[in-house]
RNA sequence: GGCGGCGUAGCUCAGGGGUUAGAGCACUCGGCUCAUAAUCGAGUUGUCGGUGGUUCGAAUCCACCCGCCGCUACCA
């Protein structure tokens, strides 16, 4: 069996951290991949999960009097909660202490040892006597200290097994030259590309000084670096050594998604893991921007003075999960406020297409009883001009499986603003006062047929909104088995559908 | 310091050697009245960061300068 299967991942998020809206929108933007892909017919697989290993995880856990294993375990439903909150359709969630991750995790390093990719040497870092624990360098405050005790650290050895990439660099600079989607968007392959070309150091891949990982199968004390450990997810959750039919038709994946602070474990770390076990790597990593809030790095600091659950409370999920991808370019930092929030769901999602919705419901209400009728009447200009809107919507999407979310939703809202315009110009009321019926049949119809094209096209970013649009169409089929192309083509509509005004879509926020 | 990127309308941004520089929002005027005072049309605003250069021609290429940002390894 080869593959078949799209395959994508988020990061797997570490318990430790609170839910913030910076995971919420990588996650968001996974999901609404995964629907896409899956509305033009492929099989997916959409994998997330946490990671549950490391000192800190330990640290936290005995500060709260518990097991690290408790403490995990404690935590987990707010990143379950999370998924709910969101509608995030992932197909699996691993957890990093799940045995079918660390037995395998055992063995692929296993294997890195026994072709000796793996040597013991000295790991020399900066450590904190009072945490008995190393630090990044990155993390230590000004002159050397410690950012919890604020005192000096010492440089300490330890012995470590190393894992030997300096020796892949060369693979890693092929990969990236004979494959620049590996890494996107462009300036992040630029950055791992000078960054692997100035020359890899062999990296640590064991711990000794706290024993909450997946221990090291050939020399007991050592636990594995949670990165080689929580990087491995991706493979052992989609069945490596495990289900070799499930893996094949998964991997390669198609895209693992990731913010650009992790980049490069995903980017040099990880296809190196993968070509030194002889595993194929990915497809492709992409990195997306950061969200600011306030003209503000989002940080632990201001993380979580906006909640995820705040703003769906009060915009809804539907245009939580439209704003984000509409307002920001995916692979560049953005910035989030209210305000641009609230003019979003007014402008696009009430004045647009909400409107648009309750408008032309309503005249099939009034001027044929909810009854959908057979396009009689001549097409002309208009319907032509329609015709294009719909073309554009249709291929501007494409522009979603270059994660081009921002682009693919501007396109999709000329046909919004598209039926909008047709409405306009052939001005139904007009011809039902005139009584020119079968025209007023042809613009009904071609109005509903374009409403139940935008149900289809909006239902990956919006899939709550495009069940309510489509249950007021009134129509047979489901929406999930909706396909593209087809289901984009016009004309798909059976006339004789009863349509149902019902409540409105998006109403306008209260003051 | 090194490498890379950015600086375009009030705001967010697109474009990228060639006729009068674009979109959305905001704003102004007009139309319509089916609709969530929604919608549709028209219109206003720019020394395209600065200086110099290449060119018949530069916002678009080059150099330098100013301002901002990213990467420059073992927290995740």
């Amino acid at each position: 069996m080869g593959k078949d299967t799209y395959y994508l991942t988020t990061p797997i998020y570490y318990v430790n951290d609170v839910p913030h809206i910076g995971h919420a929108y990588t996650t968001v933007a996974a999901d609404v991949l995964a629907r896409w892909r899956r509305l033009n017919g492929d099989r997916v697989h959409f994998l997330t999960g946490t990671d549950e290993h490391g000192q800190k995880v330990a640290r936290a856990a005995e500060e709260r009097g518990m097991t690290p294993q408790q403490h995990c375990d404690d935590i987990l439903p707010r990143w379950k909660e999370m998924l709910g909150l969101l509608h995030i359709s992932n197909d699996d969630f691993i957890r990093t202490t799940e045995d079918r991750h660390e037995a395998r995790v055992q063995e692929f390093m296993q294997r890195l040892y026994d072709q000796g990719d793996l040597y013991k040497s000295t790991y020399v870092g900066p450590y904190c006597v009072r945490c008995e624990g190393y630090y990044a360098e990155a993390e230590l405050l000004e002159g050397e200290l410690c950012p919890i005790h604020r005192q000096p650290v010492e440089r300490l050895e330890q012995e470590n097994w190393f894992f030997r990439l300096s020796k892949y660099a060369p693979a890693l600079l092929d990969l990236y030259d004979a494959h620049p989607g590996f890494v996107q968007p462009d300036v992040r392959r630029n950055e791992v590309r000078a960054f692997v070309e100035a020359g890899l150091e062999d990296i640590s891949a064991t711990r000794t000084e706290f024993s909450w990982g997946v221990p090291c199968p050939w020399d007991d004390g050592h636990i594995f670096y949670v990165w080689f450990d929580a990087l491995l997810n991706y493979i052992t959750a989609a069945g490596y050594g495990a289900d070799e039919e499930a893996f094949s038709r998964r991997w390669p994946a198609d895209v693992h998604l990731i913010g650009k602070d992790i980049l490069r474990f995903h980017a040099v770390y990880w296809p190196a893991m993968l070509i030194a076990a002889g595993v194929e790597v990915p497809h492709q990593v992409y990195a997306h921007g950061f969200l600011l809030v306030g003209g503000e790095k989002m940080g632990k600091s201001n993380a979580t003075g906006i909640r995820p659950s705040e703003l769906v409370e009060h915009f809804g999920i539907d245009c939580y999960r439209y704003y984000f991808l509409r307002e920001i370019s995916f692979g560049q930092d953005g910035t989030f406020s209210w305000e641009s929030m609230e003019e979003r769901y007014t402008t696009d999602l009430a004045n647009d297409l909400g409107n648009l919705v309750n408008r032309v419901l309503n005249m099939v209400g009034s001027y044929r009883d909810g009854v959908v009728p057979a396009p009689t009447g001549a097409a002309g200009d208009a319907e032509a001009q329609l015709s294009r809107d719909r073309e554009t919507a249709l291929a501007g999407l494409a522009a979603f499986d270059r994660l081009a979310f921002k682009k693919g939703l501007e396109d999709l809202w000329q046909l919004v603003g598209g039926v909008n315009r047709y409405v306009e110009a052939r001005q139904p009321w007009a011809l039902n006062k005139q009584g020119a019926d079968d025209d007023l049949d042809r613009v009904l119809y071609e109005c509903v047929d374009a409403l139940r094209v935008i149900a289809v096209l909006t239902s990956p970013v919006m899939p709550d909104m495009a069940q309510s649009l489509w249950a007021k169409l009134g129509l047979d089929e489901a929406l999930e088995d909706q396909r593209l192309p087809e289901a984009g083509e016009p004309g798909g509509l059976v006339p004789g559908v009863r349509t149902e005004r019902g409540q409105v879509l998006f109403p306008k926020l209260e003051e």
